[in-house]
DNA sequence: GACATTAGTAGCAGCGCGCTACTTATTCGC
DNA sequence: GCGAATAAGTAGCGCGCTGCTACTAATGTC
């Protein structure tokens, strides 16, 4: 074991660097989730895509920074955000930032980007930069490990909306099939919702109830252990 | 909706800031766990204690840092860490950095400290400046939701252990008490642990036979939802 | 040998969850 | 009208996970 000189961190003097925020946003369209890009200038025949991005502004919070970027991007505010978190491997950013934060949020189907942006498919961001692509993954597993937990679908539905939308955005967040009967029971199980008088009818089939989120305080129980994991 | 111009992502110019790699350190003592504080340089009569944490030295990644810091504090290398977020609010950071990312770890119980830096009973944090004290919080809540993913505890162990001692160590990352025969059930059932031809006797009471870590891969499940989301 | 102490197990009861199969209510085609 | 198609919503079976009580097993202490 090599010497080492311990230092006192009140002498620690961070030095400077390059940080940049980027913004993985997501829109349901249709069955699927649309994601923002921002076009970047076309150097030659390339036309290359980039997550939205930017370095804060003096004295300007990261959370505010994220905040001011949705802003710049689309015509409403983000119905979810949240942090997933710092990027600063050896993987070149785009604008060359030493440090990127990413934060992932949700927007509402019929959100307008703003010019120069524009939404695609999920798999039309494998072009992206190396350091942008691994935000992406990241931000995608994040926000599906936060559905159980935060009401990331609620946000997204209009005030009253039927289990059959709710159950589609689900699955759209989670990029899977869900059971009806299953998601339903589970549902009532947990006191999130309740039912209004109204009910709509969608075309054919029969009409469905509206529901509105209305969360009831439960006990949070979670004694045991799930041993989960993965690989060593 | 005030009239916004939209700026081209590959325009952004980001700003050089001052940012820190800050290390959430934890280890075993007894039955509960310790953290790694540092001692400030005492100006006048306070005492007082900061998370350890520095700067990036040139082109180096967070993870990196966040190693470096690791064999800055302690003689040994951290049994397992990870980010734990990137804290960029207003609150006051100990050496005034503008975002500083947190890294939580976990070393086993006899990890001797640097000179300058002391293992502090969690409840003592009480009194770190606020940026960092939110770090505390998040860092355990998170390595706490890794538990179930992660092996965290089986890094912490040695090579051969007993099935207390394993429990012991859950409920000390955990904060709380678990049932040993549910836990023994749910570990046979994830194909975790096997079984050695060795058994220990500590002093009074039956010896415990020992184990290793051998995972054995799994199917994985997880179909439905949980529905365990907290506030609105 | 009685007792304390720790390791490890058996089995019950309840609930969560996936699934199949059903009923109910509406539109569409004829 | 009337049946087929379509979608909403429900009933209930079976199984596996989980919390719990209660037990057995092996050691040290007196």
């Amino acid at each position: 074991m090599r010497e080492r000189v311990s230092r006192a961190p009140t002498r620690v003097v961070p030095r400077r660097a390059l940080f940049t925020v980027d913004l993985v946003l997501l829109a349901p369209r249709g069955k699927h989730l649309m994601l923002l890009l921002a076009r970047a200038a076309t150097n030659g025949t390339k036309e290359r895509w980039l997550l939205p991005c930017d370095g804060p502004k003096k004295s300007e919070s990261v959370e505010a920074v994220a905040r001011r970027l949705v802003r710049d991007v689309v015509d409403r505010d983000v119905s979810w955000f949240e942090q997933a978190g710092a990027f600063g491997d050896a993987k070149r950013h785009a604008v060359t930032a030493d440090v990127s934060i990413c934060f992932v949020g949700v927007v509402p189907a019929q959100t307008q980007a703003r010019p120069g942006f524009t939404w695609h498919p999920i798999a039309d961001a494998a072009l992206l930069p190396p350091r942008q692509l691994g935000m992406l993954e990241t931000a995608l597993v994040g926000v599906r490990n936060r559905m159980d937990y935060a009401p990331v679908a609620f946000r997204l539905l209009p005030e009253e909306f039927t289990l059959s939308e709710l159950q589609q955005t689900y699955e759209m967040l989670l990029g899977r099939r869900l059971h009806k009967a299953s998601f339903r029971r589970a549902l009532q199980a947990a006191w999130l919702v309740e039912p209004t008088d109204e009910w709509r009818s969608e075309g054919r089939g029969r009409p469905a109830q509206l529901f509105r989120y209305a969360p009831r305080r439960r006990r949070g129980n979670r004694r045991g252990v799930r041993f989960d994991l993965l690989s060593g």
